[in-house]
DNA sequence: CTGAAAGCGCTTACAG
DNA sequence: CTGAAAGCGCTTACAG
């Protein structure tokens, strides 16, 4: 059987409310010495408050959600990015006190049910498009604060951190233009008027504006985020674009598909062409050779969303405007001088 | 304000226990017209039952926590193969609509909090050290079911399924062998007496027996599981074993750290020395060998754990004993016949 | 500094 | 087929 606020009172021969006064540590009400009593009775019954039972009483279930997409019967859909932030999250959380409830959300009306029926305080959104976000209305969230990563939609339900995309992008662009290169290939998934990968793009022209360069949209190579579409388009690059020097794709994993197709086809990475990635993955590393990529402060991204989220739960202060997490480049094997044509 | 079973009740015409009835599925209870319009009512209102009240009144929360270590101040230690699982066991738990609250643990006395204060229905241990889910007890779980994954503790507890790390090394040793490779070396972290690695190693004992090969105790070499570690060993592994043609990694990232030490070195993989790891990653794909490795089934063991742990918990059936998950050999680009010498 | 009462939203026997 | 009562373990005003 459990150990509850009453088999400690009685022991202490108290009434329940002193128990619980002195376990939330609302001690200005107890004196000293029915403190240290009341400690002493709790860790030797081995009390542990139920969270049900004060979610239930209280306003507060110190709960958050972490939802993230499923498709139905698939199992998450964790980008090699987003595990780091999951790790993060935990971690941040866990220092506030709070708990972590992880969920996958295979339609937008499992939404409701997860934010609900826990009474969760706060709920983190990853990975979701921002169509998806859009969708998110007060009647769906209901008095749960929520916050949605690297997203640029503009409901102001889900304001929250993000990575400075554009800038990412007019680094690593701005890295090979300096190097010379002038026809660059920009390799990433099909993109609207608003997102992720559209700031991407945004930076990758805005560079070329920078140095005066001109650009030309038969550049633009529309690709799946995966090693086999990257490879896939390496092994055809040069076909497509002989006079390419060099590529930026919006992902690691896709970069090195890329190098792995442009060296099958007897292409020589960096001597003939550059790559640049984005994310910065353990696997940069790990690539033959080491992939020049953006680099995301991914313990920065999940610690300000947690800031954001708390703050907006403890103190009502939902934020008005989303914070941009600063990128940087990091340099490695995979970009040189573009080769005398 | 939060839509109750009163408010649908009251809408209803029914008494709240009706409700109850209804939104659990217990129709044999109540009438079919009084089903439908329950539920009419239910829908119309945005009626989500609350899990803390359920759980508090009921003795099941249906909430199984996934508990992994966390170094005090760090985030969660979760390998690269262990993602996987995570993801797996969210979507299997979601299936049979149960939730998941995953807790990072940094030292044991969390680990009574984090089964006790949620009224956990059940726990996976996920990346424990024997050590640790050795030091487990009646009195630290209570009544709550708990089950590790990948352990070779003893301790009755905490049975669950484990891959098959014997026969994965020895189909991986034996693979070497057959190729003609008879100076193959171990690398791998420390190991004592039991466990995974202990497992692996004895397993390669046995492959080398199995052809009647004779084994040397020098080609062991102790190395953390990094790719860093496996770049170390890989330059200077022909200095050391100057007769090795092959070497079995206990793991992928660790596997590819040679791969890359050994090209560093001026070492052709596989026409010099052939290398296979362990896991099968999605990393092996994009090595350049692509890495020969013993293959986990990570979605079989991920769905095997939350089925004898929900089993558990349902049908109060504890196992008897741990269920071993069968791995495979998939060969690739890192392994070819021994060279002549 | 300490306590008795009400209530959070549900489920579980027990009646009818 | 349907309902009234008790209780799960806590917290929140409100008294004293």
């Amino acid at each position: 059987m459990r150990v509850t606020l009453r088999d400690v009172a009685e022991r202490a021969g108290v009434s329940i409310m002193t128990v619980s006064n002195v376990i939330n540590g609302n001690r200005a009400r107890v004196s000293p010495e029915t403190i240290e009593r009341v400690q002493r009775i709790a860790a030797e019954l081995g009390y542990v408050p139920s969270a049900s039972a004060r979610s239930l009483s209280a306003r507060s279930s110190r709960l958050i959600g972490l939802l993230v997409p499923a498709a139905d019967e698939d199992s998450l859909m964790i980008s090699p990015h987003n595990v780091a932030m999951v790790g993060q999250i935990e971690r941040e959380l866990r220092r506030l006190g709070y708990h972590l409830l992880l969920r996958g959300i295979a339609n937008q009306r499992e939404v409701t049910e997860a934010l609900q029926s826990w009474s969760l305080d706060g709920a983190i959104l990853l990975g979701f498009l921002d169509e998806q976000v859009d969708g998110l209305t007060a009647k769906t969230v209901g008095s749960v604060h929520v916050l949605a990563i690297d997203s640029y939609s503009t409901n102001p339900l889900t304001i929250g951190p993000r990575s400075d995309d554009f800038t990412g992008a007019r680094l690593a662009t701005r890295h090979l233009l300096d190097l010379g290169h002038r026809r660059i290939v920009f390799a990433g998934p099909a993109f609207t008027g608003v997102g992720v990968v559209h700031e991407r793009f945004e930076g990758y022209r805005q560079a070329h504006a920078d140095v005066g360069a001109t650009w030309d949209g038969q550049f633009i190579e529309t690709v799946n985020t995966t090693h086999a579409d990257g490879r896939e388009l390496g092994l055809g690059l040069l076909d497509r674009h002989p006079e390419a020097t060099a590529v930026f794709a919006t992902a690691d994993v896709l970069a090195i598909g890329i190098m792995r197709g442009l060296a099958e086809s007897g292409v020589r990475v960096p001597d003939d062409v550059s790559v640049v990635g984005f994310d910065d993955l353990d696997l940069c590393e790990y690539a033959v050779p080491r992939l020049t990529t953006v680099s995301q402060d991914i313990t920065a991204k999940a610690a300000t969303a947690v800031r954001m989220l708390i703050d907006s739960i403890e103190n009502g202060a939902r934020p008005s405007e989303p914070v941009t997490i600063t990128v940087s480049l990091v340099k490695r094997e995979s970009t040189a001088p573009a080769p005398h044509q």
